[in-house]
DNA sequence: AGACCATATCGACGAGCGTCGATGCATGGC
DNA sequence: GCCATGCATCGACGCTCGTCGATATGGTCT
C-alpha cells in the first residue's frame, strides 16, 4: 500500500512504500523535450498548416503570414520542430519546404503511452 | 498551389496563394497550452509514476521522492497537471490523492490529431 | 486546547524561451 | 559580375517558468 486506508490515518508518515517509480528521469527529459516542441501556439499553428497543406508540404514565406510572426521567427520554430523530428526540411534551390515527419504521429503517439500509459489510449490493442 | 513548381522560380514571390491554414489561433492556444503541461521532465516524471501506481493514485509524499524536487515544487507541477485536465485531486483527510484523469488520455490523442492530422495516427474508434 | 502533520500558497531569484531587427549565406536571374 | 530573393544565424530584450524557503491552511491525534 501506498498510503494508509483507514486504519491508522496520521498514524504512519502517510507513505514511503512506494509503488511504481514510473518512467526514469532519462525517459522524462526526453518525452519532455519532445512535447515542448508543441507548447507553443506557433509552433502548433505551423505544424498543423504544414501537415494540412495539400501536397504535404510549405516554404517559409507560406508560413510567415498566417502566424503573424517575423520570418526569423518563424524560422527560429522551424528549426526546433525539425530538431525534435516532427518536421523534415528539404531545400530546393532558395527556398526551403518543410514537410510532416514520416514518423511524426506514430512517435508523439508512443511518447503518449509512455507517459500517461497505454492503458488510455488504443482500446483495441 | 501553394508554391512554384518548376517553372518561373523566381519570377513569383515564391507563394501568398496560401493552401490550408491549419487550425485556428484559438485552437493552437489551447492545444498549446495542454502541451506545455507536459513539456517539463518533472510533470511526465509526475504524471507517469501516478499512472503506474497499482490503484491508480497517489499522494504528493509519493511523489516527492522520485522527482528529487521540494514538496511546494511538487505541489505546483501536480496543480498545473490538474489544470490541464490530466490528473483529479481528491482531498481524503490530510492527504490529497492524485490519479489520472478518465479522459486524459483521449483528450491528449484527440489533441495530437488536431494538430498534425488524423492520418498520422489510427484511432480505431 | 494544543501540538503535529500533509498540503497549498506566497515571494523571490535565476534560467530559459519567444520575439524582433540586423546581418550573413546561398541560389538564381540579368 | 552584379543584384535581387529566400532563408538561417546573431545579438538583444522582455517575459514566462521552474525552483526554493518561508508561511498559511486545514485536518488529526493526544
Amino acid at each position: 500500500m501506498t498510503a494508509p486506508a483507514a486504519d491508522g490515518a496520521l498514524s504512519r508518515s502517510c507513505c514511503g512504500s512506494g509503488g511504481a517509480d514510473g518512467v526514469d528521469t532519462g525517459t522524462a527529459q526526453e518525452l519532455a523535450r519532445l512535447f515542448r516542441a508543441l507548447a507553443d501556439p506557433s509552433r502548433v499553428q505551423l505544424l498543423s498548416i504544414v501537415a494540412a497543406q495539400p501536397d504535404g508540404e510549405a516554404c517559409v514565406c507560406d508560413l510567415t503570414e498566417p502566424v503573424g510572426l517575423s520570418q526569423p521567427t518563424v524560422s527560429h520554430h522551424l528549426k526546433i520542430l525539425v530538431e525534435a523530428g516532427l518536421l523534415e526540411r528539404e531545400k530546393r534551390g532558395v527556398w526551403a519546404y518543410f514537410r510532416l515527419a514520416a514518423d511524426a504521429g506514430e512517435r508523439l503517439g508512443r511518447a503518449l503511452d509512455r507517459a500517461v500509459g497505454d492503458g488510455a489510449r488504443s482500446p483495441a490493442g
